[in-house]
DNA sequence: CGGTATCGATCGATCGATCGATAGCATAGG
DNA sequence: CCTATGCTATCGATCGATCGATCGATACCG
């Protein structure tokens, strides 16, 4: 990707983040990027195909870091932890990608649509698997685990919508703090948090 | 209110909400009012005078709500429960009012954004208050109060984003299984989350 | 008559997108 | 070595469409 390429990116994506991507209109685009809108049109196709790009690469990286995540160990109540902190780092470290990928789906035309919504459906399908064995294996303690997950979710997206990287609060010790209001979430118990033991062993 | 300037509101909420203020176009605002664009003007000022009376609206009840929650107590333990309680079930069955709220601040002009901010600050100082008084009481068990109070805000506001009211769960069940996610979250033993009592006595 | 409610027509501005032109820079042909 | 050719990058000008908003006119109702 040449330079100008990369500016016009990452223009929209802190305008598309900032004011939305019906908010945002061409011409400012090309001036936060610096160059004309007509050359705008020489690093992208459509508005539309713009933002395409931006949520599949967001999602994309999430997809594979989730699954990494995951390979490391076998026991769930790791691997929900793992989840967990790479979850809220990304979101606490690159806001603007999950904020966009977030807040615009339903800017896209149908079949954009389909498209990142089916990659975000893979990516909460690591997490409902996780879930399900952790609950098979007697680690986690959930009623309705379908609420469960979209709360554990929901909860740890938030961090985009505040965490201020210069704050007292370091990227470490958010992860840490999540992981242990996961594990609070998820009903492990204490004993079990700081090892991947199963809970009957 | 009149039938008329009732079904305005009602429209750029559904609008609001589902496009976006910036995606929704006075025509289409007007289409789904079953007005003339024109006439749209008769029962508002401009298309933003009508994103901040929708907000405020919005904001003034949750807030009048969340003063009405934790009135009818004195212990933090069960003022807690009340407050989930009602946050959830506002954001399941009013799903739209809420979306609109939490997704639309940013395309305030400043001085209406001022306003609004206030509001929300306001409902948010209602949970910061609870939060500080169970904290000192002893019922409740966090590390960093300010992160836990935002992961249990953010976690309780997702239901608007997924809830659907023909499912299997019922409102009442939703509010339920949500005040016991929060009392995992804080750390308030099994034992005190029925009663108000003091854990040390 | 004097409000209230309604609308077709239209305003200037801005929208996303395209056009043809221009410059720079590589490299292949003589 | 020169210059012809082609490709990348860039832009001013402008397109038709749509934007939010206003106008004057009409109808109805007390």
């Amino acid at each position: 990707m040449t330079p100008t390429g990369e500016r016009v990116r990452q223009a929209a994506l802190e305008l598309f983040a900032e004011r939305g991507f019906h908010g945002t209109g061409i011409r400012q685009l090309a001036e936060r990027a610096g160059v004309s809108s007509a050359s705008l049109y020489h690093y992208m196709g459509t508005k539309e195909d713009l933002l395409v790009a931006l949520m599949t690469t967001s999602l994309e990286r999430l997809v594979a870091d989730a699954e990494a995540s995951v390979a490391g160990t076998d026991a769930p109540v790791d691997q929900v932890q793992a989840l967990v902190r790479m979850h809220v780092t990304a979101h606490a470290s690159r806001p603007l990608d999950t904020r966009v990928g977030d807040h615009e789906v339903e800017a896209l035309s149908p079949p954009a649509r389909e498209q990142v919504v089916a990659l975000r459906d893979r990516y909460e399908q690591v997490w409902e698997r996780v879930l399900a064995d952790g609950l098979a294996a007697g680690g986690f303690q959930a009623d309705e685990p379908a609420v469960t997950r979209r709360a554990l979710l929901e909860m740890c997206s938030g961090v985009a919508r505040w965490y201020d990287p210069d704050g007292p609060l370091s990227l470490e010790d958010l992860a840490d703090h999540y992981a242990g209001l996961a594990c609070r979430l998820l009903g492990v118990s204490p004993a079990t948090r700081r090892s991947g033991a199963d809970i009957s062993s």
